[in-house]
DNA sequence: TGTACATCAGTGAACGCGCGTTCACTGATGTAC
DNA sequence: TGTACATCAGTGAACGCGCGTTCACTGATGTAC
């Protein structure tokens, strides 16, 4: 037990951050239910009322949280994309199954992201800086599309329907892999590998259906 | 005001379905987070101990409501494939995009369904009715692949693989449409007709990638 | 056809709980002179 | 280098709230004889 913890100074200097990294770890824990900004704040080691001096409400913390989320997402697949070979479709390949790869290292996170809930605010409309943070990775997939599509190798057709089709399938797959396929049982009854295979396998698929028909 | 609801007989009769009638509303009404055992009984007109004579918890309940979801779902993709004409992979096509339409007619039910955290018992382990119920769905999708394949459209792979891939993209698609895709702005910027259209575009695209290669 | 009685399906008060948020406060920090 | 003072970032008590669940109860129903 760090006594430093204990001793630590009145003002905390990083609390902000210690916040975010407190929920994201309770949200790993315990679940998004686990999220509670009094739990937040003990975790932090703080008094439930500090996190009021960084955060509007509890709303606003959650929401950094996703745009962080988002902010990762896009740089893990911008960083797939950039370490794989630029011929055929292997990038477009890549950041398929590292946006799966992802969403099983970091589920809490991913679906902190996607909740609808935490991402309209009260009038109903939705948060600017998620819906910005959301179309830099967005953005990452549909460039790859894009260049596919220079190089002939994707079919011509409307840019947003091939890309929402790619996006959409390793959503797809993202969020049934990691909260669990009622009905669906994995053909080799879940080995550990199988996961990573699935998603590689699943990606190759889509991407044939993108694919120009005459090669 | 009907008169009917207050000097209604002490024994309600149909109160179990009148329950899981009032937590769908609430769910549609007011989100996940307004179904409260609580306020479905207030909804359904008894006091908010009466569920218990019918549920053991308000997890059972809300299992309920999963499981009727599943079985809603099923009957909706075999009567989308038993009206589509049997040549060619029109089924597969109708079920696919049968499945996003259920999603966006239904979507509290939907949600209700993959929530992890409602299928999940305290143990960790998952709710065998569920479980059971959504086999029955997958199952339509499946079956109608393996159709496929016997008529040598649907490439020879790995049957699970292939429809993991068909069902991945079409949920994926139907939790990004339900739930707000951040960073995603539609093509035509959201026509109504759009959403039907691009159920069928992504279903198509992504049946041409399980199509054979050659024809 | 009546009556006794077990069972079923409601009621309403009460339990303990943890939540989000507010408030007056206090200790620490930094800046002007 | 010291001192006054504004500002910042914490504290802890308190608010009102609605939740899930339990309990002793009561009214209604159905069955045996």
């Amino acid at each position: 037990m760090p006594s430093a913890k204990k001793d630590g100074p009145y003002h905390h200097g990083q609390l902000r951050d210690a916040l975010l990294d407190a929920a994201l770890r309770l949200a790993r824990e315990r679940g998004l239910q686990g999220v509670t900004l009094r739990e937040v704040a003990r975790t932090a080691g703080v008094s439930h009322a500090a996190p009021y001096h960084h955060f509007a409400d509890k709303a606003e913390l959650v929401t950094a949280l996703a745009v962080a989320g988002f902010e990762r997402l896009a740089a893990v697949l911008r960083a797939a994309v950039a370490a794989a070979p630029a011929d055929d479709l292997a990038r477009l390949h890549a950041a398929g199954v590292a946006y799966v790869g992802f969403a099983q290292r970091e589920p809490a996170a991913f679906r902190i992201m996607f909740r609808p809930e935490l991402r309209q605010t009260e009038t109903g409309s939705f948060s600017t800086d998620i819906d910005a943070a959301g179309r830099r990775a967005y953005q990452v997939l549909r460039d790859e599309i894009a260049r596919g599509q220079l190089a002939g190798l994707v079919r011509p057709d409307h840019l947003d329907a091939l890309a929402l089709t790619a996006w959409s399938t390793m959503h797809g797959l993202a969020t049934l892999l990691i909260d669990g396929a009622p009905g669906w049982t994995g053909s080799d009854g879940g080995a550990s590998s199988d996961r990573t295979d699935v998603a590689a396998r699943v990606a190759a698929l889509v991407i044939e259906g993108l694919r120009v028909r005459a090669r």
